[in-house]
DNA sequence: CCGATTTAGTTTCACAGTAGAATTTATTGG
DNA sequence: CCAATAAATTCTACTGTGAAACTAAATCGG
């Protein structure tokens, strides 16, 4: 852990400002520049306060005065906003074999992005690895404030991962490793819930008090919102929905179990289908390309699991009724091209109006994934 | 909505307290008699704000000072406590048949019980049975200040019920019909979700920040706290457990569902269960009490049951990773009786040390579902 | 072009809620 | 009786707040 005398720090009495004024720049930090009276009526605040609160944010350079825009009468509205590039966080995605980074600004723009493969999975040479491509990104970016990694793993306390099994990690300090060699504060998370985090900040969940993200990739996860914040759960474990049974199947999945989804959704799941019944081995993508062109085979293969996606939508939206329901990760694009088998099965097992739940299913970059791991940073930054 | 003028209300600016009295009365109220030092520890707040913000309220009878406690040494502390026999609620529980009543004082201590069968299940014809026994009732206890009611079916806003499929009831505006045959404050709720409030203030989830509570009976069901907040969801469906798939079994249930909660662990499976294995028909409470005295049969039954259970509170761990789960429902002695098969599943298919989630299991008298009802009436009281 | 109108933001001021320091109160133990 | 201990209280200064009145910067309409 250093400290770098940066500004900003947003809430809880961070330097020494008024609680306010942390939930000032909260609000600017993830709706972008807002006026002093838009601020004063979404956090309850009076005209007076904005003023008070925001004057040496401004004197200090945390906010800056925007662009005055018009309106139809009467005096233009002053929007503030953050100096989004004041600062800038590294997001580091690890997955068996390789290491994404992106650089982001303050509100989780993603600046630049890189790849490099592993060289074998010792806490110590991923660290040095980590810490690497975190110097090359520091000679382009000045005032690096953060890095945040995120993998397929629990991490109870955001800086020794507990579980990390694709790599054969068990209770590895890896934040204490990398701090060490980059000298920079770093924050461990899960990448579901990393993921979570960016989206109810900076993307599709923006506002809102409860959401879920499910995810469709190498694994099946969850992260969940409620009461607007994270759950992350005591053991770091919330959202731990691979092996959950779906249905009566005989699919199963690397643990043995028949139906979870895990055996129905994984990205090597629906492979493995497709290769059962094409007889030829094909990725992800190329199968949703395929049956999105009409492939009846692959059409099959694809509404099948769409339909199973569908069944674990039912269950988070009969479990956690949220506002919103969000599909992402490297198989998002399964909820479009089995949108309809999943929509149906969705509204088949949703218990009453819980299937009114938007379900929202966006193109999915793979640096997303990266990209949480900044916005878990950026969340250390901002409420520590 | 009759306003009673009577004294208490304990939270966001009920009457013209500052907001940290409201706090001291919730400490109080949940946690019992508190001097003044525990409470300034508990709620951060020092010790002269702690004299100046209870003088008010012990002057106005808001709260007693007890019996002075002697340490070791030192002036000895002075508990303070809220008058709970000020204020008393009454609980309904209205089932397809009849309805259950109690009265609680402000800490939800059950103070008298009633049961009346109904006669059909027309709104009105049910809205003039609870006025009838809340008239009752109101001869004997002074100063009632609200009802609550507890069905199992859905109430978004406290006020209507969505849907209550055993009443055949689609959006019928029961607090209304209520309070104006009463003239008393009505809240309406669902009835998992009335019980876990009611345990996670004065139960076994007793100061827990995230809780859950698996029911066992006519249905299966959840209820959750997350955040110290009991999660309603957007539909009020959050919980709506029953449906979800369990394991790969011919078991259905009443829908068709293969293998789901209901179809494995509403008393209506186990009995049908048992007698198609005995031929025979039983009440549940007969068959734990069969399998608990060692006959084999009725063994095997509870413990396919029981191991339901387990994948069901499994799923729960992995879902939300809750401080605490907790078997409740006229069925949470199957937690007992079938403990060993319910917590072997529950090792083997929960991840991670979700597994050591505490699971609590406790004698439940039917009374408690009502009790929950009381306690949501308690909770618009004090928290409106 | 100029004053009325509209809305954003500011200044002034009084007030509520808070804690720090010093003090009082009620006890135990010698 | 007196020292020690710890709870509770008094006194006082400070911080964050909004109401009321005001200023600033635009549009509109003659």
């Amino acid at each position: 852990m250093t400290d770098q005398a940066t500004p900003l720090g947003v809430t809880p009495a961070a330097g020494d400002l008024p609680e306010s004024a942390g939930r000032v720049l909260l609000e600017i930090l993830i709706n972008g520049p807002l006026p002093r009276v838009e601020l004063a009526r979404r956090l309850g605040l009076s005209g007076p306060s904005l003023t008070r609160l925001t004057r040496p944010l401004i004197a200090s350079g945390r906010l800056i005065e925007g662009v005055a825009r018009h309106q139809s009468v009467g005096r233009p509205l002053q929007p503030l906003d953050i100096d989004v590039s004041s600062e800038h966080f590294i997001g580091i995605k690890l997955t068996g074999g390789a290491l994404y980074a992106v650089v982001t600004d303050l509100r989780g723009e993603v600046l630049a992005e890189s790849e490099r493969s592993l060289n074998g999975n010792d806490p110590a040479v991923v660290a040095a690895e980590i810490a690497t491509e975190v110097a090359r990104f520091g000679t382009t970016f000045a005032g690096l404030t953060g890095v945040g990694i995120a993998l397929g793993g629990r991490s109870p306390d955001g800086r020794v991962v507990g579980e990390a099994n694709f790599l054969g990690w068990r209770n590895v300090p890896l934040a204490d490793l990398v701090e060490v060699a980059c000298n920079l504060p770093v924050v461990v998370a899960n990448d579901v819930n990393a993921l979570t985090q960016a989206q109810h900040w900076f993307g599709a969940g923006r506002g809102l008090d409860s959401f879920a993200v499910v995810t469709v990739g190498a694994g099946v996860g969850l992260g969940l919102v409620m009461h607007g914040r994270l759950v992350q759960g005591v053991h770091g474990g919330a959202g731990s929905i691979g092996h959950q049974v779906l249905t009566n199947s005989d699919a199963t999945c690397w643990r043995g179990h028949r139906g979870c989804a895990n055996a129905l959704l994984s990205a090597q799941a629906i492979e493995a289908a497709t290769e059962r019944a094409t007889g030829s081995p094909a990725p992800l993508d190329v199968i949703l390309r395929g049956a999105e062109r009409g492939d009846p085979a692959l059409r099959a293969i694809v509404d099948q699991a769409g339909e199973a996606l569908g069944l674990l939508i039912a269950g988070v939206a009969n479990f956690a009724d949220p506002q919103k329901i969000l599909i992402a990760g490297e198989g998002a694009r399964l909820g479009t091209v089995g949108g309809h088998a999943m929509l149906r099965a969705f509204h088949r097992a949703g218990a009453w109006e819980t299937t009114e739940t938007p379900i929202d299913v966006q193109p999915f970059a793979f640096n997303e994934w990266a990209r949480g791991a900044a916005a878990s940073a950026i969340y250390a930054r901002v409420m520590a």
